[in-house]
This record gives structure tokens, sequence and C-alpha cells, in this order.
DNA sequence: CGACATATTGAGATCCATCAACCAATGTGG
DNA sequence: CCACATTGGTTGATGGATCTCAATATGTCG
């Protein structure tokens, strides 16, 4: 089971090479969560990155004690706190299962003990994170320049099933518009 | 010269060994350039990356036919046409100096062959990566809950000479608002 | 000086947030 | 199994921040 994944992470990102993934094995668990179920707290030092096998995760912070949606993960996704798994501070950010889930975990230790180790997790590793960086830019250029009709439009052609597995007042924060405005852009015409 | 450089780059994001040093001094190149001198063009592919000695730059994109100021890079700060040069697409951005200038550059070929070659080096890029990764948060956080006036505060209270240095209109746009909107906001008191 | 880019100021238009009422589906405790 | 609360979503009226268009300074450089 272990061996598929990390075959298709190799195909996805970047190779391993066999001794590095005999190591990485052994460090990587398997766990199941219940829907709601919460893996990280605002305050916590997010110890571990998360890549969804089934169901799907939301990384989400309180500004002003309003719920926003920073980003979803689906199947073959990663996801973490991100800024604090970077950075060594505490998270301003929760993780929460959306969906029942299977996930496969790594924690931050390991990621740095084998980053030391192989070349080629560190590779992994920059690649994984130059295309976080990349993304990021994408949603950055979507703020400033589309509508609040474009920004949906947009997130239904990548994602059409996302309406069907995140309720609206995600999506809407996640896209940086009211529930109330997401509400009349979807029922505009195309 | 160089070395000094290096000395200094490795303090701030990760040290790199004597073997990977030498190598990566003989592939890097000081160049100066005038004030208004175009380092990419819309279309070509970013096959350098730079890093600020002396003066500063500037990358921006045209969209829809309007000057869009997406990074400033000042003294010791790197500057690159960063999505062509991490994902091989033809590149969106522009860059130019905005002052007279000594830069220090690397081939994006020589970055591949050092990484390739030295971990310490693939470790290094990792480095670059992830903060740019982290700054592109920030800035997005600024774009989706600030004001106008908000973000030209922040904008003077990191940098307080970027008025001195960069010609308004370009702030104005890397802040995602229009020149007017910029000049009412700077006559407001705080 | 003249020319062209850069910056300020004003008036109207627009998009979207806010506030508020309402509806439908689901759950819950007596 | 009914009354009521809760959650998720829709719809309407109003206002505010910022954009657009336009006119008017203020450089600055050949």
């Amino acid at each position: 089971m272990k061996n598929e994944i990390l075959k298709q992470i190799g195909e996805m990102y970047a190779p391993l090479s066999p001794a590095c993934q005999k190591e990485l094995i052994e460090r990587l668990t398997i766990v199941t969560y219940k829907k709601g179920e919460v893996l990280v707290r605002e305050g916590q030092y997010a110890d571990k990155a998360y890549f969804i096998l089934q169901g799907c995760a939301r990384a989400y912070y309180l500004k002003d004690g309003k719920d926003v949606s920073d980003w979803f993960a689906f199947e073959n996704e990663f996801i973490s706190a991100i800024v604090s798994f970077f950075s060594e501070e505490p998270s301003a950010h929760y993780i929460e299962m959306v969906e029942d889930a299977v996930v496969m975990e790594i924690s931050k230790e390991s990621t740095e003990i084998l980053s030391g180790k192989f070349h080629d997790f560190e590779r992994l590793m920059r690649e994984v994170v130059t295309r976080t960086m990349l993304s990021q830019r994408e949603k950055m250029f979507s703020i400033l320049f589309n509508t609040a009709k474009e920004k949906y439009d947009h997130i239904i052609r990548i994602r059409p099933d996302i309406t069907n597995r995140i309720p609206l007042i995600h999506i809407a924060s996640y896209l940086g518009m009211t529930i109330e405005t997401l509400s009349r852009v979807r029922s505009q015409k195309t």
C-alpha cells in the first residue's frame, strides 16, 4: 500500500532512491479520521504534513472571529498548517476533515531527518514547496483581477464537484467573498 | 568579492560546503546595468536569477495592456521571472532595473547542475523558494483584508524609503490599487 | 523652453459588504 | 411525534470603498 503511494508521489513530484523510500516508509503512518475531526488547532506547532488518500480536508483560520477557509485538499493532495510547518511559528491555522478520511502522515521531524540524509528527499520537498508557491500566486492573481463571478466560475472549472463536497459558506470565504455574494453569483446564468 | 557575498547568502539562507562554494563562484557573473534596462521580456524563458548588490529592480507584467508591478528587489535580495524560472514556461513577466545597478547572476542551468550535484545547494534553493512562498502568502492576506490605506501604511513601515526609489505609479499597481486611490490615501493623515 | 511622464483632485458609477428577513432541511428533547 | 433550535442557503435594501473618466498641476529631461 505505502509502496504504491510512494511510487505515485515519485511520479508526480520527484523520484526517490530505494534507500530513501525504505526509510520514508518506516516513518509514514496511515490514519483514518471522522468528518469534523480537527487535526491542528490555532496556537499549536504544526508538526505533521498530511497526504490525503481518501476524503477531503480544509485549512482555515479565524480572522476577527470569522472562519476563513485558506485551502482545501482532496485525494492525492498534500495539506498542512503550512506557515507553521515551514517557519516554526505557532499555527494560525486549523485543519479539519470535511469528510471521513484516510490520510498518510509524516512528522516534521521525519521530513527534517530525511531532508538531511537524502538529497533526493530534499529535492522532493523543494518540488512540493515550489508548486505550492506557484499555486499561491495563481490564487493571488485571481483575487486581484477577477470579479466574484469569475472567481466562482474558475473554481467550478478546475474542481467541478466542489459544491457537492464543501459547504458553500467555506467556498465563499475561500474565494474571498461573503456567502450572500456567492449565492447571487451562483444564481446568475453564465 | 564573490566570496563575501556567498558568505552572507550562506548566513541568510543555508550554508554551503567549500566544494559547492567553489563551483558556484565559477558560475556566478557580476554585471552592471543602467536604469531602465530590461533583463527579461514577456515570452522569453527566464534563464537567470539575479541577486541585487546595488540598485533596485522591478518585476512586472501586462494585464490587459496595463503595467502591473509584481515585485521589487533591493540590495541583498533575489529577483527573477519566478514562474518561468521554476515552471519552465515562457515568462509573463518583464524585469527591469529601476536604478543603475550591480547584479550577481546565475543561470537556470547552473542552478540545476548545482542542485543535482550538491545536496546543500538543493537545500539553499528550497530555502529561497520557501521564503518566497511565505512572503507571497503575506501579500495575499494583505490584499484580502486590508484597506488601501492599511496596505500603503504597511509598505511604508517595512520599506520606508520606497517612495524615494520607486515611482508611485508602480507602488500603486504593486499594492493592487489605482494611482488615484494611492494619491488620496497618501494625503490622508495617519 | 517645450514635451512627456508623473502626480493630484473632483464627480459619478460600480461592485460588493453589511444588515436583515426569510426559507428549507435536519436534528433534538420532552 | 410535535415544538423548537440549528445549520445552510436565498433574497432585498442600503451604504461604503474604490474604480473610471476627466481636468489640472508638477516635475524633469533633452
